[in-house]
DNA sequence: TTACTTGCAAAGCCTTTGCAGTAAA
DNA sequence: TTTACTGCAAAGGCTTTGCAAGTAA
């Protein structure tokens, strides 16, 4: 309920920075765009371009899948999203948001956030300041998710 | 010096632990496949295919790039190498060895492997019990290598 | 009205696959 | 000799792009 309530005032921030940024970057808000974005911010998986076109299909059934794609690139391109790392084929992307690491299903390629802040407490190796400046470090935590558990037992 | 003796070393067991693993898993050790295997264990950055066709190209014209996209994937169904995560198109591959994580260049993209034993000591967020059964944990490490440093200054 | 966006269709890039010849065991 | 593997060529999946029509500002 409280939770509830939390997320829709959080995909409403998310929404009026997103307008904002919009107008900053020069983009215009357009039907697609919004809807596109708004996907993105309120369910939090990290879908694919098809997923996301699949979805939004429903709303504006006239969106096409090139659109999708454009969209997310330029969305990407502005900082307003990212395109996450995985080794499938197909591209998964997130709005981007405070720091955070992947939980990763080995058996349905979900995946999902979390917070870690005490990984911070532990410094990296000294060799790494040869190898350049770092920017930025995030975990990928791969397993299985409980949904997947209960398929093979 | 002696780095080089050690690195032959690691090399020649490698190749060994390729040709058993060969035996074991019912795979023929044709020419290419070694010099595909040699090629990532030698050289241990993050190829891609295209890359690893290039190279071998040298020593073996005749290799076609279907071969080498064939043999990875080969590969890595037997794990004997791992696909890489990446946000690039082209996949990337290396060998299996020890536990590792990754540093990354925004600029190049290329990938250097680093160890990082005292992450062990930070313990993962409880929450993430309820996510499911952790496996194993990676961290990508991103920032600008010293290479790559230079040539915006 | 003007310039940016979209939808459509076609092309592009990376990767996979069917087939017949080749080579490892 | 037998069966797996390779090279070739073609197809497949995901993504990008050129263009004319549509739409936000």
């Amino acid at each position: 309920m409280l939770d509830k309530k939390v997320a829709m005032e959080s995909i409403r921030e998310k929404r009026a920075a997103f307008e904002n940024a919009c107008r900053d970057a020069g983009l215009r808000l357009t039907h697609q765009r919004l809807e596109i974005f708004t996907e993105l911010a309120v369910v939090a998986d990290h879908p694919t371009a098809e997923t996301i076109y699949e979805r939004i299909r429903k709303k504006i059934p006239t969106i096409s899948l090139d659109t999708v794609y454009r969209t997310l690139a330029t969305f990407a391109r502005h900082g307003l999203i990212n395109k996450v790392e995985t080794v499938e084929s197909q591209a998964r992307f997130e709005v981007k948001i405070m720091r955070h690491h992947h939980l990763t299903c080995r058996k349905c390629n979900k995946i999902t956030d979390f917070q870690w802040e005490s990984l911070d407490d532990v410094s990296l190796p000294v060799e790494i300041s040869r190898w350049g400046r770092v920017e930025n470090k995030n975990v990928i935590v791969y397993g299985i998710c409980s949904e997947c558990m209960g398929d093979d037992i």
